[in-house]
DNA sequence: GATAAAATCAAACATTTGTTTAATTTGAGT
DNA sequence: ACTCAAATTAAACAAATGTTTGATTTTATC
């Protein structure tokens, strides 16, 4: 199904109330007020309120799922390249899509709804396959250790940058950064992040710190 | 306030359902009926059915907070064997409350009771001023390296167990151990994770693989 | 500019929601 | 056995929910 104009704009304020307050307790009323839509226009674009978070699905992993394949498909870098500059376009991808992650994870947790299920464990597998593609190939150039599991590592990447985006507040004060300004500190913590999963990385798939 | 059996088995029977269909989704009549109580009862003894929500953070939270505590406090342990200890009892807690960690990851991300938001600031401001002493004592000592960032190893810490847990069924997919039974896989898993989780820390922490 | 399909609207729909009420039962303490 | 407070109940409550209806407006095609 091909969405116009009118299907984003619901679709992405949806998005952000979803985010703001859950998907159970964000009302079509919200999102029609908000998105400045009649309340009947959600049924009768998306059929219901269930199939719109469908929809959100649809739209935000359709964009998503491509990032991974042209990365691992360049010739041109090495395995160890390669992993860095995954774990930099993941954690932009998280940060601008933070409510949409935020969102996923919940549906994640409540794992409910099958037709969202089978498009996470689909594009999961998928990643999970490209990914272990790349390190057997650094495995085979004697770049990457033997016996790396896969999805522990994928685990470790996506469980540690979405847990630093809900602790956002919490880092910033813990570190008595509260004067920093906030643009300032978001692209401090971007790099200690970043520099902080590839040094995982590192350590799990190469022999030296 | 004090809990007697009938306000557990409430408090219980709704962590099992906010826990497999969300606190929204979650109805007061679904929470009497499996409790086997009158709906009047939620009311009766929690005021409300947010009310019960936070009583169940003050029933988890209570006994999970100690456990930090007396770890660090041990004397005759370096704190490199207090770190892995710190850590398998983190996955033995999640693992064994479940349920429970994955309403309070929702819960995190929502971020909207205020009483629930406090507690968990609390609970996080004390552990990561625990583990930072902990860490402390262990650059005195010199068998830590200097400049560890506290909040993104325990972030590190969380995300990975947590995500771990979220994704079991698709791990044990993804490395084809679907005929191996529940138990065997559960325990395997679990020391996996364990080992995953240390060799991370042992290479932010120490000098060595 | 007539026509038909698509879009938009206010209103109504039946359910379901959390909570309260008011009556009844239970269970010690005396 | 009496008393009184706590516990329990079925029923009712108003408010809010997602969805549908049927009429009206807009838009595009001829």
């Amino acid at each position: 199904m091909a969405y116009n104009d009118k299907h984003i704009q619901i679709i992405e304020t949806a998005e952000q109330l979803f985010a703001k307050k859950g998907y159970e307790a964000t009302t079509v009323r919200d999102i029609a007020g908000q998105a400045d839509v009649n309340i009947a226009m959600i049924s009768y674009y998306f059929g219901s309120k269930e199939k719109l978070l469908e929809a959100l699905f649809n739209h935000r992993l359709g964009s998503i799922k491509m990032g991974v394949e042209s990365l691992l498909k360049n010739d041109f870098l090495s395995p160890g390249k390669k992993v860095d500059i995954l774990i930099d376009e993941h954690i932009e991808r998280v940060i601008h899509h933070k409510g949409f992650y935020k969102i996923m994870l919940c549906e994640q947790v409540i794992n409910k709804n099958p037709v969202i299920i089978n498009l996470l464990i689909e594009i999961k597998k998928r990643n999970a396959e490209l990914i272990n593609k790349l390190i057997n190939d650094g495995q085979k150039k004697g770049v990457f250790k033997k016996n790396v599991d896969v999805v522990l590592l994928m685990s470790t990447m996506l469980g540690t940058v979405i847990q630093v985006l809900i602790n956002q507040p919490f880092y910033r004060d813990f570190n008595n950064l509260k004067k920093m300004p906030a643009k300032k500190f978001e692209e401090t913590m971007q790099k200690k992040l970043s520099a902080h999963v590839k040094k995982i990385f590192k350590a799990i798939l190469t022999n030296e710190g």
